[in-house]
This record gives structure tokens, sequence and C-alpha cells, in this order.
DNA sequence: CGAGTTTTGTACCTAGAGTTCAAAAATAAG
DNA sequence: CTTATTTTTGAACTCTAGGTACAAAACTCG
């Protein structure tokens, strides 16, 4: 009962997700927002409650499909090496392959959003301590099988590899070519 | 001749570096800014012209003293691994010891800035490659003197080395205790 | 079809951002 | 002391953010 939905929420919040990607939390009005989803801003609030809440929201769809990607690299059936290589190339790649260098929305909100906001900063964490997880199980199975040496710490290498990844992000805002990338990428696989 | 200034420019450039890394540059208002500067907003703008042009000129002296502290470290007489050691443990431990986790002023913002604007990124861009020199050259330095083997790659190791450190940054924003970060040092230290 | 819901878009509101400006105030030169 | 020059200050102005209110529209179910 009641007049239906002229919207899919679940796309909706899919594609606030990009919209806060693209221009960060701040930069991004209300009616930025329900001009990308197509719907007015009274629909907006009506379907949303708050910017803020469209914004946990978006941030909780994007970090969920994040790391549904990173298993499926990580859960190939390669060398351990080149899953994670393959990883890094893959974030550094899509990111300066966008001319505007929006980065990712995880990374981008753990800077502009998570210092003053405590709920946004929870999800972050969890999203950062999931992402960590994965590629912690993936190095201890690599053990297992021999693949890296019994020497090597999964723990620390999880850590230096999420490090990298995310400071490559960070670094891929300001420039502009693959090239510079590369000598990194390698001293990261070698440190495995 | 003509009414002298009552503050120090330089010293109100700096304080805004300050109240810039605090709160992101779309959160900083002109009048946060006239009040911790202790100026009004008038004068604000009678010395700097605006708030974008007050940011460029925060940010080159953030960058023109991180780049001197950086070096004061890496200068120091102790084995290249205490000092890039050195340099990891000292800024996770300055971002943790802030309650805010405000971070760096660079890293905040090459994300939350930089894809918008252009002159803030090279200015952004600059600091990274200058940070990415020094550690090039200590590597440098240290292959020569036999302290790293001759099969390291310098560039390798600085670009790995300060990608791990704006990870790391990146990383605190969402953390608590220093402990998470430890094993990660660790890891970076080895793959020198 | 009509009752009852829910959605929609517009209009509206308040607060604050970012900037400009005129007038007052402070100093050095003459 | 006056004048030229510069800085300070608060008020004023415009524009947009972020959110609310509401009446009309659209749909489902009985």
């Amino acid at each position: 009962m009641g007049r239906p939905k002229k919207f899919d929420p679940d796309r909706a919040v899919e594609q606030a997700a990009e919209t806060f990607r693209a221009h960060g939390y701040a930069e991004t009005s209300p009616q930025t927002l329900a001009d990308s989803l197509g719907i007015g801003k009274g629909s907006l609030y009506n379907a949303f409650g708050s910017k803020h809440d469209l914004f946990l929201r978006s941030l909780e769809r994007y970090t969920d499909t994040s790391l549904t990607e990173l298993k499926a690299v990580m859960d190939t059936d390669r060398p351990i090496r080149e899953r994670v290589r393959n990883l890094l190339i893959g974030f550094v790649r899509s990111d300066l392959d966008d001319p505007d260098r929006c980065g990712c929305l995880v990374v981008n909100s753990a800077v502009e959003v998570a210092p003053a906001d405590k709920s946004a900063a929870l999800l972050l964490g969890r999203s950062f301590d999931a992402t960590e997880a994965v590629l912690h199980m993936a190095f201890i199975a690599a053990r297992e099988s021999g693949e890296i040496g019994p020497d090597r710490d999964p723990k620390a290498l999880a850590g230096l590899m999420q490090s990298t990844m995310i400071g490559l992000r960070v670094l891929a805002k300001t420039r502009a070519d693959f090239d510079r990338f590369e000598s990194t990428i390698d001293a990261a696989i070698t440190a495995i």
C-alpha cells in the first residue's frame, strides 16, 4: 500500500557513495546528491533522513563491495606474490585512470571525516580491519603451503601491504604516471 | 609609515596551517581562521587576500618545516634502519598522541584538496617528491657504505618507506593504540 | 471506485560561508 | 600638527548549505 518509490534505494545508496567519493563529504551538498540520484531533495530526506545518515549507509555499502572485490583477487589460484602485486597494481591503475583522482572512499573518508565523526570512524576502522584480516589469512596460508619462508610474519606482512596500498593511493592523488609507482610495488613484493 | 601590523604574518601563516590541519580546508571558515589568529576577519582578508591564498601559503610553510624535520632525523649519525624506524615510530606516535587524530597537513590535503585544486596539488606533489628524495639519498649512501646490500634498490626502498609512512598515518586516523602498528613497522624495516 | 498511505517537488527558512567596504586608528614624513 | 599611508575593525552583503513543511500526485488494497 502507498505510493511506490520511483527509485531503487539500493542503487541510490550506491550512487551516493560514488558522489561522496568524487567530491568528499563536506563538498557534497544535498542538492548535488539529489541531482546525482535523479530525485528531488524532498524524496532524499524522506528516504534517508539526513545527509549524514545517507553518507553512513553509502560508506557501509562501499566497504562491503570493496571487501568483496579484495577477496575476489585474493581468492585467485595464483602465487601469493602475484596476487598481491595485482592488488597493488590494480589500485594504482584505477586511481590514475581517473583524471580527477577521486580515489577510494574509504581512504578519503578516513582522512576527511573520521577525525570529526565517531560513527564513520567506527565503520572505517572495521573496514581496515577486515582488509587486513583478508591479507593476514592469505599470508598464513602462503606460509603453510611453503610459498613464503617460515621466518615471515603473516600479520606483519599484512600490515605492511595494507599500509603500502593506502600510501600509494594517497600519492596517486598528485602524480600522473604509473612508472613512478613501479619500483615501490617491486620493493613491496620483494618484502614478502 | 602607515599603521603597523599588530600581528606577525609569519606566525599567522604558521597558526593557519595548524588550524587547517586540525579541521581540514572545507571545514575551516574565515571566522575560525580569524579567531585562531587573534585578528579580525577584515584584517585576514587584507593581509592574505583570500582563504585559498592563505591556505596555499600555510601549506608551503608546513611542507618546508616538515622537510627540515625529516632531514633532521635522517641526518643523524645512526644506522639507516634505526633512522627510518625512528621516523616511522615518530609519525605514528605523534599522530596517536593527538586525541583528535588530526594527522599531517600534507597527507590530509593530498586527499581532501588535491583532486579539486591544481595549485595545491602542485605544492603537495613537490613535497612528496622532496621527501622521497631525502630518503632516496639516504639509501644511496647506505648502500655505498655497505649498510644495505648491493642488491637493494635505493629508489624502490625510498618509495616503499614513503608509502608505508603515509599509509600508517591514514590508518592511525581510526586506531587507538601503538601496538597495532608495531609489526608493520618491523616488516618495513626488515624490507630494507 | 474510494480510503488510506506514501512519495514527490516546490517553496520556504535559518545559519553561516566568503568577501567587500567605509570609517577609524596608528604611524612617519614634512 | 598635518598629511599621506597603511592597517584594523565591524558591519553589511550575497550566496549557498542543510533541512523542513506542505499540498498535490500516485499507488495498493478493500
